[in-house]
RNA sequence: GGGUAGGUACCCAAGUGGACAAAGGGGGCAGACUGUAAAUCUGCUGGCAGUAGCCUUCGGGGGUUCGAAUCCUCCCCUGCCCA
């Protein structure tokens, strides 16, 4: 039972409270009833990062120690907007939307989660039917100050900013959403700290047992800074093709290293502290990076997609070759590069594309191209390269 | 309801009749340097077009003017103060 608990709390960032949760473990071994662990997910992309990982692999840790993972699929609070960590408010998300999301969602989850173990619920089930009237009773027992406390709201206040009020009840139908699912336990990102005090506090309204919280740390998006998030375009999704999710790890800046190791590569601490060694010694960290990629990459895929992810990184970036496969295009022997660029995705226009090409960052089989209004001549199959990571393979057709 | 300050490109922010596709910064992209790291330097950053040509853009609609992001008018939105 110690082993559990203590497996349960690897990783966390911040738990209210421990005490709580030691005694809820016990309670339900004593009468044979898993807890109820919940989740919000926010199905405001089409895909699962590794950022959002970390908390679900933490649910996945209570599955395996016996518990029902109820995930919370939040279509009614989608329109709302979660304004955790926002200086704006978040444009809404319409049902249609977030379902297209959850279908590719339910695929994703479930290469972490335990399908048997886990209750998926859209919180427009209990939120919807409160009414007017439901919904004032909730509003009821939270006071402005209260919502008020939370640092993003100051903020913006402070900064003369727009605060609308359906913003500030977010955080309360979030609460709901675990008086709904009576949640023993609830996982959530670090930032999600006040939201998920306030389902604490409001299931004890409702005469409840407070759930146990839970917070992980949030992972850093691939350039460093912000917390790795869909909006701002800067994570790798689960899902990713293995070179490319090789190749986006190998991006990240150094300082990140460690935490992509710990949060992203699963690392344990013996492997964290040998880590650290050997950056104290001077490895080069292109090189534990790479480890890391190799980790990462093993964990969604394979061992062996890791490895090929690996060589063909070599080959490309370090060696300056092409890669092996790449997109293949059949053009017209004679196009316009700048056409072949713009048409098939590598520049959003041909502005654009001439832009590239004028910058030296288009070459054709190795050759660098000068002129804008180059055109192919195509006789033989070719490799058309646009930046540094940009390859396709130009078929005469 | 009254007063007042505002709404500019991905973001912040200058610009208050022509030299404005719109300063500056951030971000992003590209090149050099590297380890597809960081830092640094350089360039680019509305679209179409073989160059200083055209088209779309400054909250929205009308209008004045040879000419408007800039002036007038109506409308919408936000902050602050007052009721």
């Amino acid at each position: 039972m110690p082993d559990t608990l203590a497996k349960l709390m690897r990783g966390v960032q911040e738990c209210l409270t421990e005490e709580e949760l030691k005694a809820k473990l016990e309670d339900s071994r004593k009468d044979h009833r898993p807890l109820r662990v919940k989740l919000g997910i926010d199905a405001t992309g089409p895909d699962i990062h590794l950022g959002f990982a970390v908390p679900l692999r933490k649910l996945r840790d209570f599955q395996d120690a016996g518990h029902t993972a109820v995930l919370i699929v939040g279509d009614f609070t989608a329109m709302i907007g979660d304004p955790s960590g926002r200086s704006k408010t978040r444009l809404p998300l319409s049902r249609e939307e977030v379902e297209r999301n959850m279908t590719r969602y339910e695929r994703q989850l479930f290469r972490i989660l335990d399908r048997k173990r886990t209750e998926v619920r859209f919180n427009s089930e209990w939120s919807e039917p409160l009414g007017t009237q439901g919904v004032l009773k909730l509003l009821g027992k939270y006071t402005v100050s209260q919502i008020l406390q939370r640092e993003d709201f100051s903020r913006r206040l402070a900064e003369g900013n727009p605060v609308f009020l359906h913003e500030l009840l977010y955080p309360i139908f979030q609460a709901y959403d675990s008086v709904a699912v009576k949640a023993d336990v609830e996982l959530g990102g670090y930032d999600q700290r006040l939201n998920l005090i306030v389902g604490r506090e409001l299931q004890r309204e409702f005469g409840q047992p407070a759930q146990v919280i839970m917070m992980m740390p949030l992972l850093e998006g691939l350039s460093g800074g912000a917390k790795m998030s869909k909006s701002y375009d800067n994570y790798v999704g689960i899902e990713e093709e293995p070179r490319e999710m090789f190749g986006k790890l190998m991006s990240i800046p150094d300082t990140l290293l460690e935490q992509y190791f710990e949060l992203a590569g699963l690392a344990d601490e013996a492997k964290l502290a040998e880590v650290r060694e050997r950056l104290a010694s001077g490895e080069n960290p292109r090189d534990l990076k790479a480890e890391m990629a190799r980790m990462v990459v093993t964990l969604y895929h394979s061992k062996d997609a890791a490895r090929d992810a690996e060589a063909e990184f070599a080959k490309v970036f370090a060696q300056g070759g092409v890669p092996d496969e790449m997109p293949e295009i059949v053009v017209d022997p004679g196009i316009k590069l700048v056409e072949v660029i713009c048409r098939n995705g590598l520049a959003p226009s041909k502005a654009e594309a001439k832009r590239l090409i004028k910058q030296g960052a288009v070459s054709v089989d190795g050759e660098r191209v000068a002129d804008i209004d180059q055109a192919l001549s195509l006789n033989s199959t070719v490799v058309l390269r646009v930046g540094k990571r940009r390859f396709v393979r130009l078929i005469p057709g």
